[in-house]
DNA sequence: TCCGAATTAATTTTT
DNA sequence: TTAATTCGGA
């Protein structure tokens, strides 16, 4: 950020881009003698000085918008004596709420701890518990998360008898979700088609399941809280009260349910304050709706309106870059960032043959950058897609260099660790049932799919949670004598568990025992696979993780650890090791790097496909701000990367650069590496696939455990120069019904030549053969070869 | 009931 | 290509 106005002016300033952990011991304590606006450029010093009324603060990127909400809220109660309990401020990102917070904490000699400072999540969270019995819901619900959701969905489709093909969990999943963040409920769909009817039976059904597990989903929390607001003034009131001032960051991203929280709150007050960017919004498929921001002045004609356009953290070619493709908007506020930063460099554009010549030349460059001295943690690698990553970690490993993914598979969404979760939120309300069956055969114990389908049975013939139907096994007279004995064996395990629980012990004694208890720790252990292995480490840190919580948490109990844990993202989890940062555009918002790579600049990635001319043109232009993000995450360099040919679900495309490259003044490029398009129907040293040769070791390769310092890697195959004599390996993929015709003859692994019969579509193309000896088998192409 | 094999589905983006 | 799910045999 290098803002030349702060730098040295003492202890309290601060530069924004260095890492808090850098700033050395926080001034607690200390007092500012000067105001809190010093050292702030006008606009800035406007928005902080800001007290009573609306206020809309159009931020632009590293414009030193979190200084401004920082030192507002430090006026509020420092010059203006507002109690810091009545005070909310909401943020995107767990991790945006733990760096404000520790900010007021240095700002403030009272500390920050008495603030409201939250996720919307978080905060509906917190306030759902405290108001439970205003809101209707349960004191001790648990949250469901995405996959916990799904779980619940598929479960109700299959009760019903419907067609998963038809009803797809994550379709009926994501009405249901857009539904609430409309601020609706049922009602969006008993008025629709015969389709939407369904969805409407399915949605009530999962609201009554939801209450019986005493389970909350992601929507819920703050749709919860604003149907509560609505029906019980008492509920409003006191939450009007109760916060005197509302700020909200990252406000372009709120989605309508967000915004009628926001109004009903600060409604009596009217002192809110958000912030934010319409350039920056990345999260209109989320439901995130710009107009919030853009028609701010509208919903609040008295508002105050302040700008900020000085940027102090790129260089004057950086900005320009990135203004070049997002002003092509038709949709935007007309604004440009300006700095006093140095011309700097110019951007380079790297083109590359295809995806690992791509991760080999970056990965180059990255040596070579470090070589001049950056550190890796000055360095990000940011892509459109978590599926790019892989390429780029083997690059990564092979050249030892230590990196680390953030996203992907988050941390909490792994197996072991969400069975151990599993064992805790059953032992905190056992009426959960998508955990409870979850574990309740996991490790194997003898509860087969007869028993557990008996279970659901009794249970829905009762009306009741699995938990209870399983209460009541022993007088099933559907269950076998031997079900019974396993059903009666876990009970009496959770039985243990929970009386812990009632003891007073705290997740991490729980979890201990649990993973001994039944056997689960042994399984891996005994499996005594690299793979095992990264799982039992997993299951250390979680452990490790839980006592740590209990030591550190203000409240230590089971039900705080299990709240955090779902509501944590791996963006909060950035640690201070000195690693290659790689992680998509999205996860990168709010970040910066002094160098930032951009990977995958192809038509079709990035603009993504479903972003072409014949879709949404809204698409295109969310495209475009999130490369605008990406761009300005950088401080003195960026470099853009395409690759010419990629192999996408191992069928070979040829791709075109990003028409973002074309929109770019060509001046500010420098253009590095291939650019001839290469011609479709001739190999040109692709390389071969990997073919499974162990990369990483296991599904999923070196993803199980955490991405750091990873050990090397067998060179990339990249690195093996390439030549004519490489052919395609998948050749036979690329067909398109022009290679592969019905009446040739082809070879398959298993059932040997056949002829192929017909050949259908998909995407990658579905082909039916005839096999003598086995019969018309339907396959997927990339599985067969000429022969 | 359990395990390995076969099939098939999936690729934006996440609180 | 890979991961997840279903299938089929013991």
């Amino acid at each position: 950020m290098g803002n030349p106005l702060e730098g040295s002016r003492g202890p309290g300033y601060f530069n924004e881009s260095v890492p808090l952990s850098f700033v050395g011991p926080p001034h607690r304590g200390y007092l500012p003698a000067v105001s809190y606006t010093d050292g702030l450029n006008p606009r800035q010093q406007q928005a902080v000085a800001h007290f009573r009324g609306p206020l809309v603060v159009f931020a632009g990127a590293g414009s030193g918008k979190t200084r401004v909400i920082t030192h507002r809220v430090a006026q509020l109660v420092g010059e203006h004596g507002v109690a810091p309990w009545r005070i909310l401020a909401v943020t995107f990102t767990n991790k945006a709420a733990g760096e404000m917070r520790e900010r007021l904490a240095q700002l403030l000699p009272s500390g920050a701890d008495d603030l409201w400072v939250g996720t919307f999540h978080a905060v509906c969270a917190r306030l759902l518990r405290r108001y439970h019995e205003e809101a209707s819901v349960r004191r001790d619900f648990v949250i469901y998360d995405d996959a916990d959701q799904k779980a619940m969905v598929t479960r109700i489709l299959r009760d019903m008898g419907l067609d998963e093909r038809r009803y797809h969990p994550r379709m009926v999943a994501g009405a249901i979700n857009r539904s609430k963040q409309e601020g609706r409920g049922v009602d969006r769909f008993e008025a629709g088609d015969d389709f939407e009817r369904v969805v409407a039976e399915i949605f009530r059904i999962y609201d009554q399941r939801m209450q019986d597990c005493g389970a909350l989903d992601f929507g819920d929390l703050i749709f919860r809280l604003v149907d509560g607001m609505r029906n019980n003034p008492d509920l409003l009131s006191a939450l009007q009260d109760r916060f005197e001032y509302v700020l909200v960051d990252e406000y372009q991203d709120t989605n309508h349910l967000q915004y009628l929280l926001v109004q009903m709150l600060c409604e009596r007050s009217r002192n809110l304050c958000v912030v934010g960017d319409d350039d920056q919004s990345i999260y209109r498929w989320r439901g995130a709706d710009r107009r919030n921001i853009l028609d701010f002045t509208t919903h609040f004609p008295d508002a105050t309106m302040v700008k900020l356009e000085q940027n102090y953290r790129s260089t004057k070619r950086i900005l320009r870059v990135a203004h070049a493709v997002v002003s092509r908007n038709v949709d935007r506020e007309p604004k440009e960032l300006w700095t006093d930063n140095d011309e700097g460099p110019r951007v380079t554009l790297i083109g590359c043959r295809d995806e690992r010549d791509e991760a080999a030349t970056v990965v180059k460059g990255m040596e070579m950058l470090l070589e001049a001295g950056y550190a890796r943690r000055e360095v990000a690698l940011l892509y459109r897609t978590h599926a790019q990553s892989r390429v780029f970690e083997e690059a990564l490993r092979y050249s030892e260099l230590p990196y680390r993914v953030i996203g992907g598979v988050r941390f909490y969404d792994r197996a072991e660790v969400k069975d151990l979760l599993a064992y805790l939120r059953v032992v905190h309300n056992p009426d959960d049932d998508v955990s409870l069956l979850r574990i309740i055969n996991t490790p194997t114990r003898g509860i087969g799919k007869t028993t557990i389908t008996r279970l659901l049975d009794a249970a829905a013939r009762e009306g009741v949670s699995v938990w209870k139907a399983l209460q009541a096994a022993d007088s099933d007279a559907n269950q076998s004598s031997s079900a019974k004995k396993a059903l009666g064996r876990f009970r009496a395990l959770m039985g243990t568990l929970r009386e812990l629980a009632e003891q007073g012990e705290g997740p991490a004694r729980i979890a201990e025992v649990a993973l001994d208890e039944t056997g689960y720790l042994a399984v891996l252990q005994d499996e005594d696979t690299a793979e095992a292995d990264a799982r039992v480490d997993n299951l250390r840190e979680v452990v490790g993780s839980m006592f740590e919580f209990e030591r550190d948490a203000e409240e230590g109990t089971l039900a705080a650890f299990l709240e955090l844990v779902t509501l944590q993202t791996d963006v909060d989890r950035i640690d201070d090791d000195d690693a290659i940062t790689l992680m998509t555009v999205h996860a990168a918002k709010g970040l910066e790097f002094p160098i930032v790579m951009v990977a995958g600049l192809e038509e079709e990635m990035f603009p993504s496909r479903g972003a072409g001319p014949d879709d949404d043109p809204e698409e295109l232009e969310e495209e475009r701000r999130l490369a605008y993000v990406a761009f300005t995450r950088a401080e003195q360099r960026l470099f853009l990367s395409y690759a010419l040919t990629r192999r996408v679900y191992g069928e070979l495309k040829y791709r075109r650069p990003s028409r973002f490259v074309e929109e770019m003044p060509r001046e500010e490029l420098e253009l590095v590496g291939e650019t001839s398009t290469p011609r479709p129907g001739r190999s040109f040293g692709a390389g071969r696939s990997y073919g499974g040769s162990g990369y990483g070791g296991g599904p999923g390769g070196g993803r199980v455990a955490r991405q750091r310092f990873q050990p090397p890697a067998e060179p990339p195959e990249s690195r093996v120069p390439s030549g004519d004599s490489y052919v395609d390996s998948n050749e036979v993929s690329d067909v398109d019904g022009v290679v592969l015709r019905a009446g040739m003859r082809v070879r398959h692994k298993k059932f040997g030549i056949g002829e192929v019969y017909d050949v259908g579509d998909g995407i990658p193309p579905r082909v039916t053969v005839i096999f003598p000896g086995w019969g018309k088998k339907t396959l997927v192409s990339n599985y067969l070869e000429p022969a």
